[in-house]
DNA sequence: ACCTGAACACCGTTCAAGT
DNA sequence: ACCTGAACACCGTTCAAGT
């Protein structure tokens, strides 16, 4: 629930060495921006974003609401910082392989770094801002796909789709109708087609329900990779799109 | 702005044709569910998503805000029966060609809805609850897919992959730092990186910036639809994806 | 059955004041 | 420079009351 413990703070004794004794650390830890990120990033993390307030922030820092804009801008600063916090963790650092083993691993590492917070994710490509971190994704993506040959044109559509792919993953959950049966007949919000009027979905219903079967993830980035590597090897037909 | 004209009412003299006379015509349309949904979705791509509240909404229908829960359950109902509006601008009817050419328009129809309202599909892929016009498309799909020779897991995986790609496509817009230099000094808020550090997005700058370019997502639907043709030629390595 | 006005429990943020 | 309490201008929604 608080996840204080982990932020360096008073009652780890580590960090008393070299402290500064002029400090009061009686008190819980200095209100700093990197700090108010971390904790709204947990808070988001444990309770949805939907829990992330200012108030609610602040409460859980342990400070008035209004100290908060001493450090941050406004809310949607403090987003952005959170998102680029979450993209600190994708492993841009992969230099083993060709090209396409090396943007595998990045896109992938991209797609777990945003798996691990689903919530901000959720949020993440309504508004992007991005953030040094998420330039050096950017960087590293769009340098791989150079190095493959493509031409700068060509290798900016690819960076924008293996984006919109991954940053999409992360906001879809179940797809079929969410209203029980008892709740579809109070209202007569949905009104259920008969199976026979979708027999293709009713065939297939096992496989569309509930959350994300694992690897499916892996499966639209192969069914993308194997695109790729087609254009790259006949790079004549370029972008174009039948009519 | 006000958009009352493409909905009849009194001032439309061929809506007099054959009407109740013992209504009074002289005040505006009675409220209805779906006279609710449209004004909505008018308001939301004229004036933004941060524009749909219940109270403007309210006044726009010139109605008290509560008028409005005499149709509508809440908020959240109200935007999913928006959603299924939208959705029903999808052409599902397209039988001409092999299962590829159909599949091809039915997904290109689909974005050119979400395109026509991407205020609104933006908070489309957050929460999908699915409705009847919604489920259409995932029928034709699912059975376009089938149809292919796709096993129903498979099937079921690449209806997502498409599924996400094309509502994940809107929310996208331009991903460069939004901040100007001039906004960046002033809050050193997003440093901003020397272009020796990122040499390859300097080299393709001139793409990556500003909104989508055009075809830009008929090129990864094309990534996506030559992956699935090796997929259905080769069937024998199904989802597997490297670990 | 449908609509209304007042009120409740929230928001993000501004402002003036404190240290 | 940093923090606070009170207040402002909003939200979605409940409630009791009207017709």
């Amino acid at each position: 629930m608080n996840d204080q413990s982990s932020v360096p703070g008073r009652s780890d004794p580590t960090t008393w060495v070299g402290v500064d004794p002029s400090k009061d650390y009686t008190r819980p830890p200095p209100l700093t921006r990197p700090r108010i990120v971390r904790t709204a990033l947990s808070l988001v993390d444990e309770k949805g974003l939907a829990a992330l307030t200012m108030r609610a922030l602040a409460t859980e820092l342990e400070v008035s609401p209004m100290a908060l804009y001493n450090h941050v801008r406004d809310k949607d600063e403090l987003v952005d910082l959170m998102v680029d916090l979450m993209l600190a963790e994708v492993d841009t650092s992969v230099t083993e392989g060709d090209w396409l083993t090396q943007l595998r691993a990045l896109v992938r590492s991209y797609h777990q770094a945003l798996a691990a917070h689903h919530e901000l994710a959720r949020v993440y490509s309504v508004r992007v801002r991005i953030g040094p971190h998420g330039l050096l994704i950017m960087e590293r993506t769009v340098a791989l796909l150079l190095e493959a040959g493509f031409s700068p044109a060509e290798a900016s559509d690819v960076f924008f789709v293996l984006f919109i792919y991954t940053a999409g993953f992360q906001q879809i959950g179940d797809v079929v109708p969410r209203r029980d049966s008892a709740t579809r007949e109070e209202t007569g919000y949905y009104p259920p087609l008969p199976p026979q009027q979708i027999p293709a979905i009713t065939a297939v219903s096992s496989h569309l329900n509930g959350p994300h079967r694992p690897g499916r993830f892996d499966y639209g980035l192969e069914l993308l990779l194997a695109g790729l590597q087609i254009k790259i090897a006949q790079p004549e037909k370029a972008a174009a799109a039948p009519q």
